[in-house]
DNA sequence: AGTCATATTGCGGGAACCCGCAAATTTTGT
DNA sequence: ACAAAATTTGCGGGTTCCCGCAATATGACT
């Protein structure tokens, strides 16, 4: 069985193959890649199965990664392995995990049996394995209150790349009016006080950006990766 | 010789301490914290004089840790050590480290050779050692074209925190035009083009966030801390 | 002292933003 | 199938934001 770690430290990397090679016997070659576009790559030409993909890397991150390697080959068994139980990442997740294959996700700060064992629930078993604590987060993500649903989820990201009510009501395909009215909902489910206890007013748009983040419900990576979205769709458009 | 670790990344920890024995024989002991309260603590009742210090942590950071340290001891040698080449880091401790205490900065993806070199060289040797990457930033931030200066980082930390332009004109007491002109500059040195090819125009100042964040000019850490500090003036105003 | 560069400030106007109100449309529950 | 609930949309107005223009103020250099 071939195995592929894609994790950009060193320790972690090192940390992680002990563990696989205990905790699997049946592992026959480990390969590594340290960034997701190499990680695409080496999944490609040596036809991995089974990975363990580190989701904050420099070059592109692990679901983006994820996404073209189910693309090319959907039974790849992926366990994702993070620092962070980061809402921007796990809705990456959600929305990219092809039908039958199997995945997990584990923390870093997990016990190395926790670890042992997703390895081998997921990569060997091909099982579903989610960190409770991750779990939690979905489950919080999923409930009416207080969540955001998919349709502001994709508003936000129009907004922290910048885009303009008018610019966004044309690329969803909505009227200005109900733009203006999920940035509210928006406003309110961030909890975004646009008024100090003194009266103070502050920028709601501002204010938006900064509480996701601070929230963890967006990152720096979906940043990044949404204005690549924006860009494509921009193209598109003509 | 007593040396403090405050580092909550586990691997990372133990190979700290590795490198710790292996550079410095002259360490009788070595206490662990794992965030920067806690590593504050340690630091105040075993006397440290010796530490390593990670900057991202969850708790306090690495930059705020210092800076209690030092106000409290302010010989203590500091080695920090981190994942990123990050502005916003910077700026923080050139604006903290006292007039005759050694520090350090080195990146983790320095060498085991260099790491220990760095070791050596601040906590024995009491020497000011800047990773080279690290000095490029710096340098680039001294330089006059397209750094920010001070003022304006202010600024970028009051847009960041969602102040409108009347409110940041109070609280750095300048008029509500130097403030939009300090904007503008901001703007055009964080490489803000609010037109895209086709011509749709972005909302400026999200996307003046967007690209601070992006370029590493500030992090999620400076939101924080940037918000207490907003906090503190609001109470003193009244 | 004098000149030139840079910063600060006021004024004003067009665009974008926030949002209440009410009508139209879609979704949901039974 | 029908009523209730929720969403979408248009209109309009009060703010905030962005920025050109021009008058002062401040600083630096000779």
């Amino acid at each position: 069985m071939k195995v592929l770690i894609v994790e950009d430290d060193q320790f972690h990397a090192s940390y992680l193959e002990d563990a696989l090679v205990e905790a699997l016997p049946e592992v026959t070659q480990i390969f590594h890649a340290v960034n997701g576009e190499e990680g695409e790559k080496q999944a490609r030409s040596a036809r991995i199965e089974a990975v363990v993909m580190d989701l904050q890397m420099e070059h592109r991150n692990g679901i983006e990664a994820a996404r073209t390697i189910w693309s090319e080959r959907p039974h790849t068994r992926i366990l994702f392995w993070s620092n962070y139980a980061d809402e921007a990442y796990l809705r990456g997740i959600s929305t990219t995990v092809p039908e039958d294959s199997a995945y997990g996700y584990v923390l870093k700060t997990a016990s190395r049996d926790r670890l042992k064992l997703a390895l081998r629930a997921v990569l060997v078993e091909g099982q579903i394995m989610v960190d409770r604590e991750i779990h939690r987060l979905q489950r919080r993500a999923s409930s009416p209150r207080n969540a955001l649903q998919d349709s502001e989820y994709e508003i936000l990201l129009d907004l922290a790349i910048g885009l303009q009510d008018k610019l966004i009501a044309e690329r969803r395909g909505m009227s200005l009016r109900t733009v203006q009215n999920r940035l509210l909902s928006l406003y309110d489910k961030l909890g975004v006080d646009t008024v100090t206890d003194e009266g103070l007013q502050l920028n709601k748009r501002v204010r938006a950006l900064n509480r996701a983040l601070v929230t963890r419900t967006i990152n720096i990576d979906s940043l990044d990766t949404a204005q690549r979205d924006f860009e494509r769709w921009l193209a598109r458009r003509g």
